[in-house]
DNA sequence: AATGAAATCGACCAGCA
DNA sequence: TGCTGGTCGATTTCATT
């Protein structure tokens, strides 16, 4: 069996409508997902305590509007660090902690770190990129403003393949 | 007043300190809340509403785990278009409409468009890749691996400068 | 794993500061 | 407008199958 597939203990497609439904809004009453899958409320309430249990749904959170705080600037910002600092995880984790970055990824290529970050002003995101190359072992950015934001759609059911999701059925039930 | 703010219907403390709280996670009990708070539960649920019915709150959502479905590889993937579309919103919903797309920016500069992606293997980022090209008016493509993924810090009073929290809390209370 | 009943918690309302 | 306490409905838990 996939190795990656190790912490998904058998989810059956009710388990799957489940989470496509929560991952989108977790604000549905039990009844309706029971109506909707012809269970039972228990039944539910069961499941979904068993898929926050084991892991599978990570937690329930609210999702605020940026721009309620004024945070309407986005930047993507590329960071090449110095070839000797081997340091990658400690200086991905004080890229983290800046106020302002969302986001930090860690990539093959020339250019070592992406960040992307949420600000409200030009002046804001200076001072943020002032930070980022005071710390030890980055050596050069290079940022690019986001013009547009398409809908950041991270729901991760609805990102499988019709293929991914018949593994996924198939493997045990 | 700020025009970023104009949505922003006087937020004071005790919003912010809600908000914290549920964006980071929205399973404690209003009991809970209302203790920390110092409030009465009544208190706590009708602040919240009123959150949601504002649109500060935009939804509450369950966070579901990539690795369960095996989704353990992430793509950031540069997309140039040709100059002559100007349809940059069609081609950025289109974008948006792929399986695999988690997100999507368009940029100034010379690359227009950057997407963030998860897939299971190199073999799904070689379709979606197509799928990217196939759609009219994208010129060329240019994706990188992420090696690794400092933990998405997408809450936003997380990212808040105090000098913004500031403002927040001074402009009426 | 699913059910129905019992306990607990959240949503709503009327009234009040 | 924001809060309180009380009521009703929904959710959580649990014994049972």
């Amino acid at each position: 069996m996939n190795d990656a597939l190790r912490t998904a203990p058998d989810l059956d497609k009710t388990d799957l409508a489940i989470l496509e439904r929560v991952e989108d809004d977790f604000d549905v009453s039990l009844e309706t997902l029971a109506d909707e899958l012809n269970l039972s409320k228990s039944a539910v309430h069961y499941r979904l305590k068993k898929l926050k249990g084991n892991g599978v749904i990570q937690g329930i959170t609210a999702d605020v509007d940026p721009l309620t705080f004024g945070l309407e600037m986005v930047a993507i910002t590329d960071v090449t660090v110095t070839h000797e600092s081997g340091y990658s995880k400690e200086i991905g984790e004080k890229l983290m902690d800046l106020k302002g970055i969302e986001q930090v990824f860690y990539t093959m290529g020339d250019v070592d770190f992406v960040t992307i970050s949420r600000v409200q002003s030009r002046d804001q995101l200076n001072d943020l990129i002032d930070r980022i190359v005071a710390i030890e072992g980055v050596n050069e950015t290079s940022s690019r403003f986001v013009m547009r934001e398409f809908g950041t759609k991270r729901t991760i059911t609805a990102n499988l393949t019709e293929e991914a999701r018949d593994v996924l059925l198939n493997s045990q039930n």
